[in-house]
DNA sequence: GATGAATGAGGCTTCATTCAT
DNA sequence: GATGAATGAAGCCTCATTCAT
């Protein structure tokens, strides 16, 4: 949790230094990521850095949880998803919005990735397992509802389902997506120029096959 | 590639540190693997660690890419595939005795998952852009096999399917398997019996579901 | 180049840690120099001295190329060379002043002499080129003012010239000190108190037997 | 001193170990020279060096007081001096030999040239002491008979002149020779083909010219 | 509230020397 | 006598965090 100077921060002091944030995490990782570099490119001094968090974990934790939720929310403002739609429809919409934020904001996308993935890293470890908590608990919900309402095939188990869900839609497209383009996820990150090397229908095709896929494997017949 | 010194180790000075090794390393991950608590807990003088080895990256290489797939290979023995067998069927028993392995050896389990992700690490990065593209090729070639042989629906994109088996029938099996057993990869690997919560048959049947959803989802109708 | 740290340091804090870096860097030569000891020494710690320099070239490289000089100046101040003197007469209150320099502050001339000789140390052989090129382009510049002046007999190589004045003049008098008052450099500089067996006429004398040698050696008759 | 067991060396295998402590320690100065490059380079192990040697410093003492002087002498075989030869011609035709020694075997002349400096390295100061006041001594003595033989002015500091006359016409041509072919000490260490750059001729003009230079300057007229 | 200098624990690595085989 | 593995002290350097100004 950030200390209330960080918050009482005028937007053209904290704006740069929320960016340094971004950059120095998504790009090198937590334990790689150096104050220093964050300070120095944040217009900072390293002294200011304890004045607006608590430690090092405590930057890591709040751009994970509060910033990149906000900068996820506003990049996929305007997605809109039919009423009558069903789980599978829905899903598509989603993860093409995902898929595309992944294009064009690939620091985004790493830092997202990093929060689902467990990590071995002491200080953050429970942020990353309760982010995957909350993410598998909603996709949960969502295929039950949609067990409820028929369209998913009622003998399977929930749990595996939303776990195929994530993976499928979500990680499973992105590293097509990487191999389609032939680089690596720093890559990308480095010189988001990249992503445009996939056209915004080659996009929509592969998220609905892959919706597709996922249809007939747990959809009821 | 480790020095000869460390091939010509008597077993009962190898295995303590090769046990060191696979602990830190499983545990800590690359960057926080201190190469101290390697030499102490594996009895060994920080010096000889550099008689064994050319530096902490060889440690990790060696222990990655030589000692983890020989225990695999020496845990997964005895897991035959009927001749007859077609790609489900395959992946079915490969994958079960993939994730008994999983659930024995969460050690093992915790530093192949680690090879499988890609890494901000520079020193080691490259190691794992290689793992992961060779297993991406392996099972590139199980499934453009399986097309041929008329098991895999031709109008599907054959990267995008080896990218979901990997991602279905490898991490996404073993998430299901913590979800339901409740702990999470550091638990399990601190406490191997905490893998004994889930019997050999829910085992079997997790990976059956998992593999008869895959048939349904890219196999002919 | 040390950082800006480094020159806003307190005066009553940086005069001890520069005592400190001359010290050790003059005693022990750069390999043998230990940032430990220079730490311990200074008054600073471990880490502090990585806020003044980027490492320990860098201290090194500050030491003989700014410090040094800066005191050499300092010291030689007030050394007057008449405008009508001709090489000869200038070389000789320029190496009296320097001889002084030797036997009043040996550690200064320890770190002169290694300075303009050769080096086998790779992060500092750059260094030790360099002044010794700028100090030959010196001497040379002088010798063929001289010759164009007709002091300096024609017929001779300008090269060998500089060469010889530097030998000669140079460690050539500080050799013969030494053997004078019959102590090594280390001795010296351990203990400057040993300089003053030789009085300020023995220096003169010495000196103005090497400008005469010099001068029957290459003036013009 | 080496231990006996060193002596009762074959031949062919005391060659090659040789061979690489001479090329160890000219390339590399004491301190930086390995003794893992030696023994792997010489063809023995690392135990061995200390059956043969008492440690570092005996091995570096033995090569340069027994092992270069034996082998300047083989190489000087033939320089012979006319008997009725002033001081100036003795020193000529001497150094005329040192420096083609110099110019054709770098290695032998690095090692020679570091035994006459100064150094820092406390285990091997008073092998260079010593062998600097042998060597002034020497010259001291060449010096004193020829002021007796009044070919040398009588009012001159004779330890003085000893030192000059190694300044000149020691490392002062050796110098002069590496600014005539363009490279430094090491380089020419490294490829003593570069020294091939300067025929016979040049070699014989410049110490001419050196002897001549001193003739002049401390001889009588 | 802002600064940036100071800290010290800990990191990886090298190397001469010893010693059991 | 020969080997080469084992050692441990010492080396340079990084970095999150603290604290006086």
């Amino acid at each position: 949790m950030p200390k209330s100077t960080f918050f009482n921060l005028a937007e053209d002091k904290r704006g740069p230094l929320v960016e340094a944030l971004l950059d120095e995490f998504a790009t090198r990782g937590y334990r790689q990521a150096s104050l220093d570099r964050i300070a120095r490119a944040g217009g900072v001094s390293k002294g200011s850095l304890y004045q607006y968090f608590a430690n090092k974990a405590d930057m890591y934790q709040w751009l994970l949880t509060e910033e990149l939720p906000r900068r996820k929310m506003a990049a996929m403002r305007g997605t809109a998803v039919a009423s009558e739609a069903d789980l599978f429809e829905t899903l598509e919409a989603w993860f093409l919005a995902g898929l595309q934020l992944f294009v064009r904001e690939p620091r985004l996308a790493s830092l997202g990735a990093a929060l689902m993935n467990p990590t071995l890293e002491p200080e953050i470890r429970a942020l990353h397992q309760q982010a995957s908590a909350q993410s598998h608990a909603f996709l949960l919900g969502m295929v039950g509802d949609a067990m409820e309402r028929g369209e998913v095939r009622p003998d399977l188990d929930a749990d595996l389902v939303a776990v195929l869900v994530a993976k499928v839609m979500g990680s499973g497209l992105s590293e097509t997506v990487l191999l389609r383009i032939g680089v690596d996820a720093a890559q990308l990150a480095a010189d988001p120029e990249l992503g445009r090397r996939l056209g915004e229908q080659d996009l929509e095709g592969l998220v609905h096959q892959a919706a597709e896929i996922l249809r007939r494997a747990v959809g009821t017949p």
